[in-house]
RNA sequence: GGGGUCGUAGUUCAGUUGGUUAGAACGCCUGCCUGUCACGCAGGAAGUCGAGGGUUCGAGUCCCUUCGGCCCCGCCA
């Protein structure tokens, strides 16, 4: 009875569709496929018109797909029919044909394309759709806006260098799962609609029918859901995992993204580093086919900063700053010796070879510094046996002595020296660094990528706003023990279990040895100024996990549309995503955000105001 | 929230001190063309100069407001 039914099913369905023409023959070769070795064959391809080469008598179509271009040729007396069929092709046209494998004629092989020793004589084409002319040419190298580009995202990624990335980022996610599983990884799914805890970023809140005024929050990560595994025991977690963050966005950050989140239990730092680095290893020789050699470099957050100015530091190129305090102890220049007073650095930086850069040049390079909230630039060209530069005056000879052996300048170079709070001082000499960097264009193409692992990162931050602390990383992030005394008398000095890691100049990974230890956890809050019924309310049920057994564990997350970022060499996150949103938050394609129906309103209990 | 930059044909752009009917290239359309691959040749169509307001005899151009793209600071790991 059922078989009947199905039968006359489909027998509607093949009649409408031959009706339509959309009857075809499934392909026997994609488009990227045929070689010399198939000449002769009788071949059906599928695909898109990408170019049309109409000269009257003889029509030549370049068709593709995702797999490549096969040139196929239009001739009259091989198919009149077939032939007058192909003078309505246009761009993008969606087409089926069969025919003959042939060896192109001498002389008018294609080098460039890898199937370009042969083409395809038709004697059948089917239209399988029409198509408006896009409003910009599918192929590489175009020059067009972003927005358009983005509105017609579905054309876009028909182009081969972002089909290249989106492939490229399928593999990674092959690679990292194969990597994991192999590893004795657990694969598990968290929830996506989840508590808003306020720590941290700004929540993408989802509002509840069920529960009237009351909210779920789509996580900034899986965070807390991770530790909760370690606590069932699952040992090993990991999970390729959307994340959302209601934050202003960036060419390297979007308000969804993905992690690829890694958890692991009785274990310390070493042997997180040593499992990612197991990691980057295969992503290395696979994606870059690059040897990476492990284990990688490492820098304190301290040493990060004073050298590069950075808790990211680009390493593909030197231009190291150096703090020169101790030139300067007994200095009579008053700015300098009000910093020292103050706790305050001066941070030197060579810029080889630029003594000659113009006083115009110089102003520029002030206003950048300005801008990032520098008071001023230092700058100071050196000549055979001297400093030529505005402060020159103020400067003892010992002091130009020291300073040039301190920063290892050489005649001709150019001295830029900041000084003022550390930290200001130091990163705004550490944007100057990479804003050098680019204007001596020290990063070529093919410059050798640089990875490393940035340590010791200060447990606390300190908020001038709310004077109080905050905690760096996340409120589960271990102090390092030897640090844990510091807690109650000096929360600054408390260096954490924390670390990230650095390709290029972009944190790809960060995570931390977590708090498992009831004690200790209760001390962080005790310093982040959360009373007891705050953490109950926020974090009760993790607290009271970890009442039950915690084992000692730790963690890390990667940003995975970075890391696919400089993999695929774009310095743009939203070339290796396949659906991205303007730095707006919008996606012009189908306009989201948009505006809802008042029902729907309602039925959530909410009023706009 | 702040700073920078851009917005002119489908696309990428030019457009002088405010001056007649806003141009180019590519793309598109029509015709011709049997070995092209950036096909070629001939012809043609195509504009809310982002939007709104103002100054002016006259605005793509000057002024104000506003919208949008991209980059950066703040924010965010």
């Amino acid at each position: 009875m059922y078989d009947l039914f199905y039968l006359f099913i489909f027998i509607i369905t093949f009649l409408r569709i031959s009706r339509n023409k959309m009857y075809f023959k499934t392909r026997t070769h994609t488009c990227g496929e045929l070689r010399e070795s198939n000449i002769g064959e009788n071949v059906v391809l599928n695909g898109w018109v990408d170019t049309r080469r109409d000269l009257g008598g003889l029509i030549f179509i370049d068709l593709r797909d995702r797999y490549g271009i096969t040139q196929i040729v239009f001739e009259p007396n091989f198919s009149k029919e077939a032939h007058e069929t192909a003078s309505s092709l246009r761009s993008e046209f969606v087409i089926s044909i069969e025919g003959k494998v042939r060896k192109r004629p001498e002389g008018t092989e294609n080098p460039a394309i890898s199937t370009g020793q042969i083409d395809v004589m038709v004697n059948k084409l089917i239209i399988l759709n029409e198509a408006k002319t896009p409003p910009f040419p599918i192929k590489d190298d175009i020059d067009t806006s972003e927005d358009v580009r983005l509105k017609y995202r579905y054309l876009d990624l028909r182009r081969p260098a972002l089909q290249q990335n989106i492939l490229m980022r399928h593999k990674m996610y092959q690679l990292v799962r194969k990597y994991f599983d192999g590893n004795d990884f657990v694969e598990v799914e968290t929830p996506v609609l989840m508590k808003s805890t306020p720590e941290g970023a700004r929540d993408y809140l989802v509002p509840s029918r069920l529960h009237k005024g009351k909210f779920y929050a789509l996580p900034q990560s899986p965070q807390q859901y991770k530790q909760l595994l370690m606590v069932s025991g699952l040992d090993r977690y990991f999970q390729i995992v959307k994340c959302f963050r209601d934050e202003d966005l960036r060419a390297d950050r979007q308000p969804e993204f993905t992690q690829i989140d890694v958890e692991m239990s009785f274990i310390d730092q070493e042997n997180i580093f040593e499992m990612v680095e197991g990691l980057m290893n295969i992503l290395f020789r696979e994606i870059l086919n690059q040897k990476l050699s492990t284990p990688l470099p490492r820098l304190t957050f301290d040493q990060a900063l004073e050298k590069y100015g950075s808790d990211k530091p680009d390493l593909r190129f030197n231009l190291e700053m150096v703090t020169l305090n101790h030139v300067f102890e007994n200095t009579a220049f008053k700015v300098f010796q009000d910093h020292i007073k103050n706790k305050g650095i001066i941070t030197g930086m060579v810029a080889p070879g630029c003594g000659d850069y113009t006083r115009n040049q110089l102003d520029i390079i002030t206003d950048f510094v300005k801008k990032l909230g520098a008071g001023g630039l230092i700058w100071m060209r050196v000549k055979d046996n001297d400093l030529e530069a505005p402060i020159a005056k103020f400067l003892t000879d010992e002091e130009k002595k020291n300073l040039i052996q301190s920063l290892k300048a050489k005649p001709g170079d150019l001295i830029f020296i900041l000084s003022g709070s550390r930290l200001k001082a130091l990163s705004i000499m550490g944007s100057l660094r990479l804003e050098m960097a680019r204007r001596l264009d020290l990063i070529k193409p093919d410059t050798a990528p640089k990875l490393l692992w940035v340590t010791d990162f200060p447990l606390f931050e300190w908020d001038e706003q709310t004077k109080r602390f905050y905690a760096m990383h996340h409120p589960f992030t271990s102090p390092r023990l030897e640090d844990v005394e510091y807690m109650e008398t000096d929360p600054a000095k408390v260096r954490a279990r924390a670390y990230d890691l650095v390709l290029n100049g972009t944190e790809i990974a960060g995570g931390s040895i977590r708090i498992h230890n009831a004690d200790l956890q209760a001390k962080m809050f005790k310093t982040l100024g959360i009373t007891e019924e705050e953490a109950e309310h926020k974090f009760g049920f993790l607290m009271n996990a970890f009442k039950f057994g915690a084992p000692p564990h730790g963690g890390i997350a990667f940003g995975f549309d970075r890391m696919a970022m400089i993999f695929a060499g774009e310095s743009s996150i939203r070339e290796v995503i396949a659906f991205p949103k303007t730095a707006s938050a919008v996606s012009i394609m189908d306009d989201a955000p948009s505006t809802v129906d008042e029902n729907q309103l309602k039925e959530l209990h909410i009023k706009i105001r």
